[in-house]
DNA sequence: GGGATTGTGCTAGTTCAAATAGAACAATAG
DNA sequence: CTATTGTTCTATTTGAACTAGCACAATCCC
């Protein structure tokens, strides 16, 4: 459970965080059940404010990646699982892109535009 | 050549703009030696600011996509035809991604951290 | 029960990139 | 030569992100 933010990316850090919390759930970093540390953990050990982690939380339980309560925290869901399910295709996919020279940027926009198609 | 943005989106108008256009190089709606439509142009057809669609421009060009000089415009280059290739990983990737109930941002993500890793 | 933990909700203030606006300028096309 | 188009500059406004602090409610655990 490794978390790293990059206070100077143009990227809000809730999102950040949120992204690097999705990627260790799609690369099987978290197992279903697991409890990320709590929010104000979290916030002490990267410099933030608690809200900011919290932000990032409720981002991920819109999404259903996790089970967010008060008193029991953010706990990992199964629906976490099928993140893992991708674990193919997306390797493939970078591999392909960098071989064209594409960058992260130009490829997530072609993506983004096939899955709003 | 059909660009979208979304003002209410917390993504930056000019961050759009630019992936509207890889876009629409990568499904081939865009032919190489073809000219964008003038800064001036898109910023009036799109009510907003010249600097915003210049930058989105600007940005193009630092990936190599479009070459970009005064007078004569944003020319689309060679460079751009290689986003074609990937047509055919990205619907599958998308399509599966879908089927499991990923957002687009959760794709992205994972996508992203793939590409970093 | 009772205390500690953890997320929720609220108000308030700060910071900084994005976006806007206007102008002058330089390269290119025709 | 003239119109077009991007470049550069200064200045201003706007809004989301982030911070800060507090009270509160649900949950856990002894």
């Amino acid at each position: 459970m490794l978390l790293r933010i990059d206070p100077l990316s143009p990227v809000p850090l809730f999102e950040q965080l949120a992204a690097s919390i999705r990627a260790d759930a799609g690369s099987g970093a978290l197992r279903v059940g697991e409890r990320l540390p709590a929010a104000r953990e979290v916030a002490a050990a990267l410099d933030i404010n608690v809200h900011t982690v919290l932000r990032a939380y409720q981002l991920l339980r819109d999404e259903g990646l996790v089970d967010l309560r008060r008193g029991r925290g953010a706990v990992v869901t199964a629906r976490a699982g099928e993140y893992s399910s991708l674990g193919l295709a997306i390797p493939q996919l970078v591999e392909e892109a960098k071989r064209l020279g594409l960058s992260a940027a130009a490829l997530t926009a072609l993506v983004t535009k096939e899955y709003l198609s």
